[in-house]
DNA sequence: CTGAAAGCGCTAACAG
DNA sequence: CTGTTAGCGCTTTCAG
């Protein structure tokens, strides 16, 4: 019998079944065929005793693992969290456990950090939400010993990659904007994840292609309320009738800043916003957006996984398109 | 030298350095006095190999992990999310590493599976977020062999355990709106955690209090557009003044409602929500709500865990009480 | 301060 | 089908 006070391990189960320690292993693994008679004292043993087995003595002897980590620069903002979701839904559906690692900024000793603890886990496999400047640099440090998938992100060369296609749909919104009479869009940023953000260069293209003046950027920070003074800004100069922003937390913020400044959106300015947040249906008026779905985002970034773990599929590309969202909050230029 | 391929061991780091493999192990875990000239080598050579220590091995041996894990109904929603931050945060500081295990509902099959998952890992500690009925399920069936600490939910015996003080906040609040002359306010709850729900019974405490009239609860989902046809319910009713909402999105749905119904908040219908969502300042009108400082109370529970870790104030129970926040969806009745 | 020896709980050969 | 024998990578005695 196990001592009191400790966990029960497999020698106990063998013990009061009556058989031999990798009998016990062999009915837990499923592996290998055991007589049905013993099979049900194991089981009965088992119960028992509430046996668990020990996953770290298992990962050390078979070298496999049934741990997966997601490193990512935040947890909790809405694509994030949403990502994050997503992967945890179809790696709990087969069987995998989650592990977080968050890394905080681009530094060296943070990223190394990150990446340190993420090596002294035996894992299955990485998900890297490459969202941003620190999730990048923490992909280029892991070694590839270990299945890796990045999401989202400039294309990478050699690691299975999961994306959505922002680019194309900020393009895509920006000749909406174009065609319903704008006679260009401006554009306020999120913190860019890298050098090219795919919000930022659809958006430009579009501009280039319709030969419509292209305006300075605008800086937001990820807080909302950084929205508001630009969008004050924006409905300071009459020139402006249609905005596009990173996100729809932001084109909250400005079109708040717009209406302060006494001007109506969209009768004066049309905004558009980025990601379809469960709030930009609600909100007045109803925001025009692109909707991301970034829980199918992680769900195909843990597929992508798995078949790198079985090596299928290595170096595999996959682009979604988001769609975007007509609503209210923008419309043809008013005189 | 290690064989290719394969992780560098304590021993290839043992050979590179030539000392013996527990030197190289003292050094890492810095338990005991190693030589200068000693622990120079070993440094070298495990930077040479980049040489990470196996945690499943530490772990198998010394029973001792530094990874916690954190049960959870959901793990993006806004309390949710920014509580999992705040946990991650300050373990990280103290160098843990999160694992997360989500709970999709109260079913027996789906609790034991979430909690086996969790078992099977060898913990220094278990965070349960007690704010649903799955949450709590897990709790109950949870063994006390690993430190465990709860947050929210009905109090805990024998548990340590963070809490916000919803009641009294829901409470507050409430006596602030009959404060301003409302006959009563009614009140949209979200989908209930337990029996009773905090922020259900604050509002119903201050109503008996004051003896004021005690309408029916109407209850929403988790989805901010069920608010709407709640609030265009409310809408119809001239004797409703005040409507307190079990959260912010509710709230922005119901004032939706309220407003397609053709009346004004704050000055037909005063709307109040709860959590402080990061949109409620920049909702128009901007919406009085209760901060709910979810982060906090997840570095509190990491807090209450390391304690108990170490065996102090096993039994400890934190209550905070959040502070209403003020705006313009709130005002006293018109007439 | 340091090395030799033992063993954590489990699975992977290998006979039988 | 089943038991015996090894040993995963590390920390922990225990001698020196």
């Amino acid at each position: 019998m196990g001592k009191a006070g400790r966990n029960p391990t497999i020698s106990d189960v063998a013990e009061l079944a009556g058989v031999s320690v990798p009998t016990v292993s062999r009915v837990l693994t499923g592996a290998v065929k055991v007589s049905p008679a013993k099979r049900a004292l194991v089981e009965a043993a088992i119960a028992e005793l509430n046996y668990r087995p020990s996953a770290a003595a298992r990962v050390l002897v078979s070298r496999k693992s049934r741990t997966i980590a997601v490193i990512a620069g935040n947890t909790s903002r809405y694509g994030y969290a949403e990502t994050i979701r997503g992967i945890e839904i179809a790696a709990r559906a087969e069987g995998y456990t989650v592990m977080i690692a968050v890394v905080e900024s681009a530094d060296d000793e943070e990223v190394d950090r990150a990446v340190s603890a993420v090596q002294t886990q035996t894992l299955a496999g990485i998900v890297v939400l490459k969202f941003d400047p620190p999730g990048a640099a923490a992909l280029r440090k892991l070694g590839a010993d270990v299945p890796r998938v990045a999401l989202s992100g400039t294309r990478e060369t050699g690691v299975p990659q999961a994306v959505l296609d922002e680019a194309a749909a900020a393009e895509e919104l920006t000749e909406y904007l174009l065609g319903l009479g704008h006679r260009t869009v401006h554009h306020v940023r999120v913190p860019p994840s890298r050098r090219v953000d795919g919000r930022t260069s659809g958006w430009r293209r579009a501009l280039r292609k319709a030969d419509a003046p292209v305006p300075p950027v605008h800086d937001a920070t990820w807080e909302p309320l950084s929205g508001v003074p630009i969008g004050r800004a924006l409905a300071a100069d009459p020139e402006v009738t249609a905005v596009f922003c990173g996100n729809d937390e932001i084109a909250m913020g400005v079109m708040r800043g717009i209406v302060e400044a006494g001007r109506r959106v969209p009768e004066d300015i049309s905004v558009a916003g980025f990601d379809d947040h469960p709030l930009a249906e609600l909100w007045s008026p109803p925001l025009t957006t692109v909707a991301q779905d970034f829980a199918a985002l992680g769900t195909r970034g843990f597929q992508l996984l798995l078949e790198s773990m079985n090596d299928e599929g290595a170096g595999r590309y996959s682009s979604e398109r988001p769609k975007i969202v007509y609503r209210a909050s923008t419309a043809a230029p008013g005189r």
